[in-house]
RNA sequence: GGGCCUGUAGCUCAGUUGGUUAGAGCGUCCGCCUGAUAAGCGGGAGGUCCGUGGUUCAACUCCACGCAGGCCCA
């Protein structure tokens, strides 16, 4: 880009839009950067820098992006512009999720298909194809938001995860697992819809409508006891509601800690029969279930607790041979089948405390089950059918069919102890609608868990914003780490590069698509990397010479995201060994809350494994910082969500308020990890709001308009008097008034606090401390303070100096809030440089400790707090601002505040601000005013004192005025304390000064101040001209004069008293009025007649006045 | 059911190792200013610091148990 002088546009007014319409004032930006590639410039520029790796979390390219999207995009495009204006090299390169089951969904709904045999139907290659296409459509709109919202990133080289070379680096990356031995086979229990052939992904289950209530049977079994002698039967209730899981039943569960009971109770009898004359027989329940169970009559025989039962043997309630299915993750102990085994989720909430198991139907059983070793008995398949005959029951039957009959066979062979209905929340299919089981599907896993030490150890050298989400809420994911399925058994995603031996069952990996070839001995036409071509591979297995097949599953996109350090150089292939290394670990990324367990884990879990593995890769760490955003709730505080309805449309909201506002609303207002309620909502949608209010709209007053304005007021002057900021005729900072050389060393103290914010990714903190600057400090007290130097009188030192203070304090300001709001700093850099180059190229602001005064803050803070309680005063004594005071007396118990108040520079502030002529008194104490009071320094004396602090305070606070001025002069003085003497040093109390006497005074227990509001005469003339003069300026005003026009100007005043401060303060009036040619009279000018003038107390004035030649 | 987080003014949020007047912005009420003006300034009112117990000379702050909400996992 080429530095264009332009030295008109220097001080240029703003864009008109800027604070109606900020979206347009924007956009031209946008262009402007577009046009120059202000981007790619500094890429150029900071091409050799040292690197500040970052790493973009790639955005799920399968739905449309939501305001809450903006959130974590303005961290990281703040985090990464700021290490830019540090001077680093921060390559941002663009990513894209691809894969996955809602890429598949969304394709279904588009093609109007559904479910898997469908989609087979259609065609897997044809599908995939819709896939890979479908994501494009979003793509084009995240781009678009990305880029509207400043999100600098590189669109031209991003990744993706579907793309040939990042799938075979994932292909790499999942080889190196398997050959160190971390895959293996196993199953996991899966939502399954049998209609449909497919397990359904906890997202699915999640869907609105899938739980509905149903009235299903609720049965209650007997599972006789074996090996155990007793005259009675004896036997194991258990409860179930799933009958059609009870021939595939293995164990019984009981909860260790929890006390079962064998009762004793009457078999059951025909109507009319005494009770008991059937016989007797014993049952085992929970002692809390007996009398839901049992009802009253029954006795107790036995109590002990769940873990005594442990072992027991007993008989399964059908014979028939049910086949039995290798687990996978364990092996099976035969020795365990049909017993009692202990769990720790057994509850006594319903059914018996005992629970029939089941390991295929049940998450919770198939858990327990590996950890027994049991063996896993499936009576029903993966169509939801019956595999076999069960008691009668023919094989084919759908499993909710089976109910019924098996409950008939029960009752006949008395095992059904009790049968009833009951209604209860039962999840249904969210496509077809049937009823869902749960499944023991065949899964690939990773053996995550032997290197969880491993992973923690790099988990605690991150530095994670907010502290805990690492700390706690990460940390203790990782100590309960579970291995990690990473199989799919879908359509769109990397196929897992796994091929198994039909006949021996040999695992072979392949980690490229070379090796791929080589292994098949070629590829088969039209082999992409991707679902269905690569599922023809198949070749000779070397232990056995039977056909290996890939496995047909895809993998877990999660696996993808967590891959791409690499992946998104082609590591290790080609030359991406050296660019992959140079960029890991990252510096930096950010995330919201929910990656806890998503990308925050995969990144880890493959990192600390891989870094391990590779040579090339630097060890001890993934990621170095992590920044986590909490959620974005809506106003009344619901989750943002696309059915809820409640999500904010992104562009909408940036076409009102305009990137920069919301980006600094975002940032300034939200507290790391915590969530946010966003107080903004669609126009049509307040009308039905109660008490809305637009959060974003007050930043932009509050804040950037405060700032705008501050520009405005600075460049207005500027231009007519031609200021340049480089004329070596400035004077220097040290010879500069007090004033600015107190906002200058502000300005420095500023940059330091917000360098160390930055460094700190606290950057709530650096944009309040920013806010704070410019609102309190450059605008309400040094632009208010200072306006008339900017427009008083001829350009002099004096002028010179405030302009070069402003505009180093403004130019300081842009640069630091740069990283934020990228426009509205652009907008300001263009106006108060000359060069025409863009902000974003530039660095970030040094303090010069040269600048700082900490002596002159200290009395400037002084100096507010003696104006605060001026100001409270001359309210309450009813004396107008324009009407001058005598006098405004000081006490204070500290000296040498007394003396920063009596000093040149405070003097003049104190005196200016609050119109007083001079200062009254200004004193230690001269006893009528005030009287000074000791306070114990409950921090300091507490540690001291403990439990006599309570009595040691009261009696501090009546310590005379004699005894507290020999602790404020430094001495210590002797308390009696309970008898004893306890001496008190000055470091342990705290002196107030407090009003005594009638006076009207104000305090803040430091200074006591006082007003001296009486007028006289002159006060009173002085404080008419002043009147006068804000008459005549407001007629300037309405007249459409420059500020910097002189005028003439004719008083006519009537009242005697306005007559004479119209003589005595003539000088005065023609001053403040830029007047050259003034005079009393009781004609007008030529061409100017008479405005009439009432000013109360009987006094009115004529005025007329014209522009002067 | 488990882990983590949160609960402070009407609203959105600060609140340092526990220390004696609990703060800000917005809103509201009152007033001011009028050459930054589609701006600006000052002042007032407004608090059971979610509840209950405990530790302590002292608790918004620490501990326990509840209640309510959020995220994730079952």
């Amino acid at each position: 880009m080429s530095p264009k002088k332009s030295p008109g546009t220097r001080f240029a007014a703003l864009p008109e839009t800027i604070s109606r319409a900020p979206d347009a004032a924007e956009l031209e930006i946008l262009a402007g950067w577009e046009e120059q590639g202000v981007f790619a410039a500094l890429q150029v520029a900071r091409a050799e820098a040292p690197a500040f790796v970052f790493w973009e979390g790639p955005p799920t390219a399968n739905g449309r992006p939501g305001i809450h999207h903006m959130l974590s995009r303005t961290i990281k495009d703040t985090v990464c512009r700021q290490q830019s204006m540090l001077g680093k090299r921060v390559d941002r390169k663009a990513g894209w999720d691809t894969h996955g089951l809602p890429v598949e969904l969304e394709v279904e709904k588009t093609l109007g298909i559904s479910g898997k045999p469908e989609i087979e139907k259609y065609g897997i290659a044809e599908f995939n194809a819709k896939c890979r296409e479908s994501v494009w459509t979003y793509r084009q709109e995240w781009e678009e938001l990305s880029n509207r919202i400043g999100f600098w990133l590189d669109y031209e080289h991003p990744y993706a995860t579907y793309d040939e070379d990042f799938v075979e680096s994932v292909w790499y990356i999942l080889k190196k697992f398997h050959d160190g031995g971390l895959v293996y086979r196993g199953k996991r229990v899966v939502h399954f819809c049998g209609r449909c052939g497919t397990g359904l992904s906890a997202h699915e289950v999640g869907q609105p409508g899938v739980y509905q209530d149903v009235v299903d049977p609720s049965v209650t079994v007997r599972f006789p006891v074996l090996g155990e002698d007793s005259s009675e039967p004896l036997a194991l209730l258990a409860w179930t509601t799933t009958p059609w899981t009870l021939p595939s039943n293995v164990a019984l569960a009981v909860h260790p800690a929890v006390e079962y009971i064998r009762a004793r109770v009457a078999l059951p009898v025909a109507k009319g029969a005494e009770p008991g004359s059937a016989g007797h027989e014993q049952v085992w329940l929970a002692a809390a279930r007996a009398n839901a169970v049992l009802g009253e009559d029954f006795e107790v025989l036995e109590t002990v607790l769940g873990a005594e039962l442990e072992g027991r043997r007993y008989s399964p309630p059908f014979e028939d041979e049910v086949p039995e299915v290798d687990p996978g993750a364990w092996q099976p102990d035969p020795a365990r089948l049909w017993t009692v085994i202990s769990a720790d989720y057994v509850s006594t909430s319903d059914g018996t405390g005992i629970v029939h198991q089941a390991p295929s139907y049940g998450v919770e059983d198939w858990g327990t089950a590996g950890e027994y070793r049991l063996p896993v008995r499936q009576a029903v398949g993966t169509e939801g059918r019956l595999v076999v005959d069960v008691a009668g029951v023919r094989a084919g039957t759908f499993f909710k069919d089976t109910d019924k009959p098996l409950i008939r066979d029960l009752n006949d062979r008395g095992r059904m102890f009790k049968a009833t209905q009951a209604s209860h929340s039962y999840p249904h299919c969210w496509r077809c609608d049937t009823a869902l089981m749960q499944f023991a599907t065949p899964a690939w896993y990773i053996r995550t868990s032997s290197y969880k030490q491993r992973m923690m150890d790099y988990n605690s050298r991150c530095n994670w914003v907010p502290r805990e989400v690492g700390e706690k809420r990460f940390e203790n994911w990782l100590e309960n780490n579970i291995d990690w399925n990473i199989s799919r058994d879908r359509y769109w995603g990397t196929p897992l590069p796994f091929w198994v031996c039909e006949d021996c069952d040999a695992e072979c990996a392949a980690g490229s698509r070379a090796e791929i070839e080589k292994l098949a001995g070629g590829l088969p036409e039209g082999f992409d990397n991707h679902k269905p071509v690569i599922d023809e591979v198949s070749f000779a297995c070397t232990a056995c010479g039977g056909v290996m097949r890939r496995t047909r599953a895809v993998l877990d996109c999660w696996f993808d995201s967590g891959s791409m350090p690499y992946a998104q150089h082609h590591f290790p292939f080609g030359d991406s060994s050296e660019k992959t290394a140079r960029a890991f670990p990252a510096d930096f990324i950010a995330e919201g809350l929910d990656q806890t367990r998503g990308w925050f884990y995969s990144l880890i879990a493959i990192g600390a494994f891989l870094a391990e593995e590779e040579p090339a890769l630097p060890t001890g760490a993934v990621y170095k910082s992590c920044v986590v955003n909490g959620m974005l709730l809506d106003r009344v505080g619901q989750k943002m969500s696309k059915s809820r309805g409640n999500a904010l449309l992104p562009f909408e909201a940036i076409r009102e308020h305009g990137v920069d506002a919301w980006r600094w609303y975002l940032l300034s207002s939200s507290t790391p990890g915590e969530p946010l309620r966003v107080e903004w909502l669609a126009k049509e949608q307040r009308a039905e709001a109660q008490g809305y209010k637009d959060g974003v709209l007050d930043v932009r007053r509050r804040f950037l308009g405060t700032l705008l304005n501050s520009y405005k007021f600075f460049a207005e002057y500027a231009r007519i008097d031609g200021f340049d900021p480089v004329d070596p005729d400035l004077p220097a900072a040290p010879v500069r008034p007090e004033i600015d050389r107190w906002l200058l060393s502000r300005t420095q103290t500023l940059i330091v606090a917000v360098r160390r914010s930055f460094a700190e990714y606290d950057l709530s903190g650096a944009c309040q401390l920013i806010e704070r600057f410019v609102v309190d400090e450059l605008s309400n007290w040094y632009i208010r303070r200072n306006r008339r130097r900017f427009w008083k009188g001829e350009t002099g030192a004096d002028k010179l100096a405030a302009y070069a203070s402003l505009h180093t304090a403004l130019s300081a300001v842009t640069l630091l809030i740069a990283p934020v709001v990228p426009f509205v700093s652009e907008i300001l850099w263009q106006r108060l440089g000359d060069s025409g180059a863009s902000v974003h190229l530039e660095f970030f602001p040094e303090a010069d400790e040269e600048l700082v005064d900490e002596d002159l803050e200290k009395a400037m803070q002084l100096v507010e707090r003696v104006i605060l309680m001026g100001r409270a005063l001359r309210e309450r004594a009813g004396r107008k601002v324009r009407q001058p005071l005598r006098s405004i007396s000081v006490r204070a118990s500290d000296a040498a505040a007394l003396e920063l108040l009596a000093g040149e520079f405070a003097t003049e502030q104190v005196l200016e601000e609050l119109n007083i002529k001079a200062w009254g008194s200004l004193d230690t104490d001269d006893g009528k005013l005030c009287r000074l009071r000791a306070k114990a320094n409950f921090k300091v004396l507490g540690r001291r004192l403990g439990s006599r602090m309570k009595a040691a305070a009261a009696l501090i606070l009546d310590l005379d005025s004699g005894q507290v001025a020999r602790l404020r002069d430094g001495e210590s003085v002797t308390l009696e304390l309970d008898g004893e003497e306890l001496a008190i040093s000055p470091d342990e109390v705290t002196i107030t000064v407090e009003s005594s006497g009638g006076l009207d005074v104000e305090s803040d227990g430091r200074v006591v101040v006082f007003l001296d509001a009486e007028l006289d005469r002159e006060l009173l003339a002085e404080g008419l001209a002043r009147e006068v003069i804000s008459r005549v300026n407001a007629l300037r005003k309405d007249r459409g004069l420059a500020v910097e026009q002189r005028i003439a100007l004719r008083l006519d005043a009537d009242g005697e008293l306005l007559e004479q401060s119209l003589a005595e303060h003539a000088g005065l009036i023609a001053g403040e009025t830029l007047t050259s040619d003034f005079e009393c009279s009781e004609e007008p000018l030529p061409d100017a007649p008479w405005e009439e003038y009432d000013l109360g107390e009987g006094l009115s004035l004529r005025i007329a006045l014209a522009a002067a030649e």
